[in-house]
RNA sequence: UCCUCUUUAGCUCAGUUGGUUAGAGCACCUGACUGUUAAUCAGGGUGUCCCAGGUUCAAGUCCUGGAAGAGGAGCCA
C-alpha cells in the first residue's frame, strides 16, 4: 500500500484507491452518524478531510481526537460530497499516535495572538501561519543558493567563532571557557586570555563579509549565508541578537554592478516564493489584507502583500545618491513643516528611520538604493570616491522595513584603507590578514550583506522579525 | 538603552466613582442534529486580577518600586 503525504494525496484521482495517510488534526467536527476529521502533516497548507462513518469506525475511538492529536489514517480515497475540497479518505481504520488533551494543549482551533504563539515556539508550527512561514523560510534558503549556484558563485563557510572583534558591525558575544567566578588575571590585573580556550579573547561573528573578501580575491565570485551574532540591545521588530545574513563578494566588480547583483538577486528570491509556494503566499496574502482592516487608515498599506511583490518585480529600484536624497527631504513637506523628529538642515547628516520610510513610502513609492555616503558615517573598508568626502556605500531601503541591504565596493588601495583604519581607530596589528590581501594583488571588488530574515519580512508580509525565525534570539529571551 | 502603552479564566478581552459572590465569547464536557467546512443549537464552571510594598474601614481599580510583553527611537541587516 502506498504511503502519501497530504500535498500528495489533494493532487490523486485514483479514486478507489486504499491509502494511507498521517498527520495531526487540526479541527474535527462531529455529528450522530458522521465525523469530519481535517488532517495536516506541514507538506501543504491544505488540510485532507477524513471522513468516519460511526457503522465503520467506533465512535468512541474519537473521543481522544482533539485539535493537535496525531492519527494514522487508513482508507479510500473519494471524490469529496462535501464543498471545500476534491478529494477526501473514508476511514477504515484510525489510529492515535499520540492525544492532545485540550485542557493543556494551548493551540485551538482559534485565532491566537502572535505574541502568544511566540511563547509556544515549541508548538507554533502547528499553526497554519508558522506552517506557511517555515515552508516560504525553506523555499528563500533554496531560492539563494540556487541564484549564486547559477551564476558561478562559489558557497564559502566563514567563521561562526572569531579572533577580531574589530569587524565593527557592533556589539559582540564573548565566546569564552575560563570561569567566570575566578578568571585567571595577568600582573595589571586584567583578564588573562592567554589561558583561555584559543589563548586569546574570541567572539561570535557579527559579519562574514572579512573573511568572504578573502575567498573574492582568488576564486572571484563568492557568497557566505549564515547565522551571525549581535549583542546589541535592541528591541525593535527588525532586529535579532541571532540572524542569518547573505553575503556575496565579487572580485573585479564596482559599487554598479554590486546593485545589479544585489536587485536581481532580491527579485529572483521574490518571484521564486510567488512561484513555488503560491498556496502559502495566498494564506498570507489573506492575512495580510486581515490584518490591514484592523488598522487605523492612514497606517494601512496601500497594496496588498502579493501586489507589494508584483511591484517590486516591475518595477526598477530608484538610484540615488546621498546627496541628492538629501536635497529631496530637505525641500520636503515634512522638513519644512518641521514635522520630522530630525530636521535635515544640510549635507553630512545621518538619515534617519522617518527620513528613509519618507523616500520609499511617499517620495518614489518603490524600493530605493541610496550610493555615495559620506565617509564618517560609513564603516573603514569602504572605497572612497575622488572627491574626498563620500565613499562608494550603497543601502537599499524597502517600504516597511527599512533598510534590507547593506554594502560597497571594498578599498582596494594599501595604503588609502590603512591610512582609513588609523583615522578609525582599527587596531591593524589584529587585521594584517586583511590588509596582507591589498599587498598582494589587490583588485578592485564589491559585497553586500542581505538580512535574511529582513527578506522574509518582506515576502511573508509578516510586521515582527520574531516571527519569521524559528526561535527568535532577543534580549531577555533564549528559550526554546 | 530611551519614550509610550499593556499585564484579569486555558485563549481573546470587558470590568463604571475604590464598595456585596469578578463577567462575556472561544476552547472543554453533556445532549440534539443524515455530510460538516473555525459546523450549528441547548445546558454545564473555570481565577496567584503579573510580583513586592503602601494608602484605606474596604484595592482588580489609587500610589511607589520591580518584572515581562508590544509599539516607536537609537544601533544596524
Amino acid at each position: 500500500m502506498e504511503k502519501y503525504n497530504v500535498k500528495q494525496i489533494l493532487a490523486l484521482e485514483s479514486y478507489g484507491e486504499t491509502i494511507t495517510v498521517e498527520g495531526w488534526v487540526k479541527t474535527k467536527r462531529g455529528s450522530k452518524n458522521v465525523a469530519f476529521i481535517a488532517l495536516n502533516d506541514g507538506s501543504t497548507i491544505n488540510n485532507i478531510q477524513i471522513v468516519v462513518d460511526f457503522e465503520i469506525i467506533d465512535a468512541s475511538l474519537l473521543d481522544d481526537v482533539h485539535t493537535g492529536a496525531s492519527l494514522k489514517i487508513t482508507g479510500e480515497l473519494l471524490k469529496s460530497e462535501g464543498k471545500n475540497q476534491t478529494v477526501e479518505i473514508k476511514a477504515s481504520e484510525v489510529i492515535i499516535y499520540g492525544k492532545a488533551n485540550p485542557d493543556e494543549f494551548p493551540i485551538q482551533p482559534k485565532r491566537h495572538t502572535l505574541e502568544f504563539l511566540r511563547e509556544h515556539a515549541h508548538l507554533r508550527f502547528r499553526t497554519n501561519l508558522f506552517g506557511a512561514i517555515t515552508r516560504v523560510r525553506h523555499a528563500m534558503i533554496f531560492a539563494i543558493h540556487d541564484f549564486f549556484n547559477q551564476k558561478g558563485f562559489c558557497n564559502v563557510h566563514t567563521p561562526i567563532i572569531t579572533g577580531s572583534d574589530a569587524e565593527g558591525a557592533g556589539e559582540m558575544f564573548r565566546v569564552t571557557t575560563l570561569p567566570l567566578d575566578i578568571p585567571p588575571k595577568t600582573e595589571n590585573g586584567t583578564i588573562d586570555f592567554s589561558e583561555d580556550f584559543f589563548g586569546k579573547e574570541t567572539n561570535l561573528t557579527v559579519s562574514g563579509q572579512l573573511e568572504a573578501e578573502l575567498a573574492a580575491l582568488a576564486l572571484s565570485k563568492v557568497y557566505t549565508f549564515g547565522p551571525t551574532f549581535r549583542a546589541e540591545n535592541s528591541n525593535t521588530s527588525r532586529h535579532l541578537a541571532e540572524f542569518w545574513m547573505v553575503e556575496p563578494e565579487v572580485a573585479f566588480a564596482d559599487i554598479n554592478e554590486n546593485m545589479d547583483l544585489a536587485e536581481e538577486l532580491l527579485k529572483y528570491c521574490v518571484k521564486y516564493a510567488m512561484e513555488k509556494c503560491s498556496d502559502d503566499i495566498d494564506f498570507l496574502d489573506s492575512r495580510f489584507s486581515n490584518e490591514q482592516k484592523g488598522k487605523p487608515q492612514n497606517e494601512r498599506s496601500e497594496l496588498g502583500l502579493k501586489e507589494q511583490m508584483n511591484f517590486v518585480l516591475e518595477n526598477d529600484f530608484v538610484r540615488l545618491s546621498y546627496t541628492d536624497a538629501i536635497e529631496i527631504l530637505r525641500n520636503s513637506k515634512p522638513n519644512k513643516k518641521k514635522k520630522f523628529n530630525y530636521i535635515i538642515e544640510g549635507w553630512g547628516a545621518d538619515l534617519q528611520s522617518e527620513h528613509e520610510r519618507y523616500l520609499v513610502e511617499k517620495h518614489f513609492k518603490k524600493p530605493v538604493i541610496l550610493i555615495d555616503y559620506p565617509k564618517e558615517i560609513k564603516s573603514f573598508y569602504m572605497k572612497q570616491n575622488d572627491d574626498g568626502k563620500t565613499v562608494r556605500a550603497m543601502d537599499i531601503l524597502f517600504p516597511g522595513i527599512g533598510e534590507i541591504v547593506g554594502g560597497s565596493q571594498r578599498e582596494e588601495n594599501y595604503e588609502k584603507l590603512k591610512t582609513r583604519m588609523g583615522e578609525m581607530n582599527i587596531p591593524q596589528e589584529e587585521m594584517w590578514w586583511y590588509l596582507e590581501t591589498r599587498k598582494f594583488g589587490t583588485v578592485p571588488h564589491s559585497g553586500f550583506g542581505l538580512g535574511f530574515e529582513r527578506l522574509l519580512l518582506f515576502v511573508t508580509g509578516m510586521g515582527n522579525i520574531r516571527d519569521v525565525i524559528p526561535f527568535p534570539r532577543t534580549p531577555k529571551n533564549a528559550e526554546f
